[in-house]
DNA sequence: GTTTTTTCCTATAACGTTTTCGTAAAAGCC
DNA sequence: GGCTTTTACGAAAACGTTATAGGAAAAAAC
């Protein structure tokens, strides 16, 4: 806004503008004399580029986007940590976005940010999936490297990093099996995703294998609306024949079985054992305390990142088929 | 990066640029007709102004940043999402950066941002106080609103967004003596913060209006170390002369309060009564459920970016000495 | 000593907007 | 019809950089 400009430094330096640009650029053009002359100058009046006008002539800065669901959860803001720390450290600036799983909100910030605002953009997409076309219409328009993380799309041509969902669902559910369990649930959401549908493979492979005969009743739908949840959870596990075996594979839901099973009386993990998918850092102080398998979220905000910005510094799309797979940590505590 | 540009519209229509431009910007000099005419084009082709040139031209844009201790934390990571709510609604980008209550960091990202690169800025400053002059400077440099929240501190020139952390502490403590508490503690951080300080004046004035005696073995200084944090709790508890309710004046400080309660087979709330500065979702659901002090988070934030926005397109200073205090909320559970 | 190369710098044209100023033509006024 | 005013547009400068092309002086080559 007020700072001292590259024209007023050329001036008081009796160089051309040029010159300084070159200088501070640590260009071969110029001589070591001439550079320490410029760079004491700006030091001592702060000069600091105007990056408007430098991304306006180099046609990309170093903004990136962040676009996640939501951030007061902790899984999201353990990315958002790790996507901080490397774009910090590279001297990026982030933008974050929040769809709230909303899709037409991720639409309206993806063309947003065709404005050309950002060198690269990092995504995990919202529930409520109908193709993916706003991301093929973002890149056909800007050509802008985009990484995907956890929640991602069946696109080809973007790069990606996600976790063993499929693997640690079947060793959790595996777990749940040889600590006795002969009816583990699934609870997942209605929503469909692509993380959920891992978990479920895994979850239903891991029965075959252990020659429990699933049934559809097995696979509890939960939802955004916590008194719901509730009711569903509740009603399930005052059946008869219910379930004696939990693996809340979102968040939210583990939470929820534990007061459903606290309220009827069902002792964990005498009567129903648990594992919960969550990166909460209370698991371990509920009671008794939770069983998790937990996602290397601030590793995953790492990867993507770095990833991003590799591929624009890079500007090539050698990168783009990676898909970086990192495992998930299964915790067994007392609910199990 | 790559759309089409106002001299493309330009040509095609056989009109100048500044046409255009007005055009766009719906001036009074453009006939309706023209305006038409262009709209329809930049439609068309989905014109989208460059964001660079524009910000050069207009020295400002509609981009504000977010620099916060951490986000992995419910306080903050709701405040960001209060934030966001009203940025996006309002069509501004919304940077984020984290200090890790770093001093350095918070300075370097601060410096950095002298750059210009943001219209206005929203702070909560980092533990470890040793003055404030990095904001001053960093307002004498870019005359930039800068908006502090929650975490303020003790400069007059700007306008702040806090909670009534000397009022609702000392409710909270009054709850705990009238549920019995003959000698309470108040848990708190080792590093000077403004919120801390008022929590213990209404912890303090609150022990000193019901005629119990302090004495500076009732405030136990927590660090960042939580096994550490666990170790002096469990010393604490473990006295002849042990406290008999606990005030955690910091969201993480509540959780280890009930692990070393639990260790030593303290009974809540017969033999501790317990409140807990936090925004925790999980509070509800530990056992038993914990009462606790929570802050207006979300609203903080939403407070905090209209206040900032306000002072950014008013370019006036007439809100600056604002300090909007909001309630924080108590809720009593079973831990009391 | 001339030619070639290297070194170091400058002039100038972008980048895509917005804004100021100027000016034809149309409209209003008497 | 001559005058002023309004309407509707265009030319050009500006914002602060970076990149391209060019050129004078110094150094190297023969």
């Amino acid at each position: 806004m007020n700072g001292i400009s590259m024209i007023q430094l050329a001036k008081e330096l009796g160089l051309s503008v040029s010159t300084v640009s070159k200088a501070l650029g640590d260009s071969h053009e110029i001589s070591a004399s001439t550079k320490k002359r410029v760079l004491e100058l700006a030091k001592k009046y702060k000069y600091k580029p105007n990056p408007f006008a430098s991304n306006l002539r180099k046609k990309k800065g170093k903004q990136i986007a962040v676009i996640i669901p939501d951030i007061v959860n902790n899984f999201f803001a353990l990315a958002v940590d790790g996507i901080e720390s490397v774009t910090m450290s590279k001297h990026y600036d982030t933008f974050i976005y929040l769809t709230h799983e909303n899709l037409e909100r991720e639409k309206a910030v993806l063309e947003h940010l065709e404005s050309g605002l950002i060198s690269g953009l990092i995504i995990s997409v919202c529930t409520g999936r109908e193709g993916y076309a706003h991301f093929q219409e973002f890149y056909e328009a800007t050509r802008l490297p985009l990484v995907f993380f956890d929640r991602v799309p069946d696109l080809l041509q973007f790069p990606k990093v996600i976790t063993n969902n499929y693997e640690s669902s079947f060793d959790a559910t595996v777990r749940l099996i040889k600590a006795g369990s002969k009816r583990p649930v699934l609870i997942t959401t209605t929503e469909p995703m692509f993380t959920s549908m891992e978990r479920r493979r895994g979850y239903q492979d891991a029965l075959e294998k252990h020659g429990i005969v699933f049934t559809d009743e097995m696979i509890v739908h939960c939802t955004d609306d916590m008194e719901l949840n509730y009711t569903i959870l509740r009603k399930i596990f005052s059946q008869k024949k219910r379930p004696d075996g939990i693996f809340a594979s979102i968040e939210k839901y583990a939470i929820t079985s534990y007061q459903a099973c606290k309220d009827l009386k069902l002792a964990i993990p005498k009567d129903v054992k648990v594992i919960g998918m969550t990166n909460l850092r209370t698991a371990a102080l509920l009671n008794p305390s939770l069983s998790t398998l937990s996602q290397p979220a601030f590793d995953m905000g790492k990867e993507a990142a770095g990833l991003l910005i590799k591929m624009i510094e890079k500007k090539s799309y050698a990168a783009a088929n990676d898909i970086i797979v990192l495992p998930n940590e299964l915790t067994i505590r007392d609910s199990i």
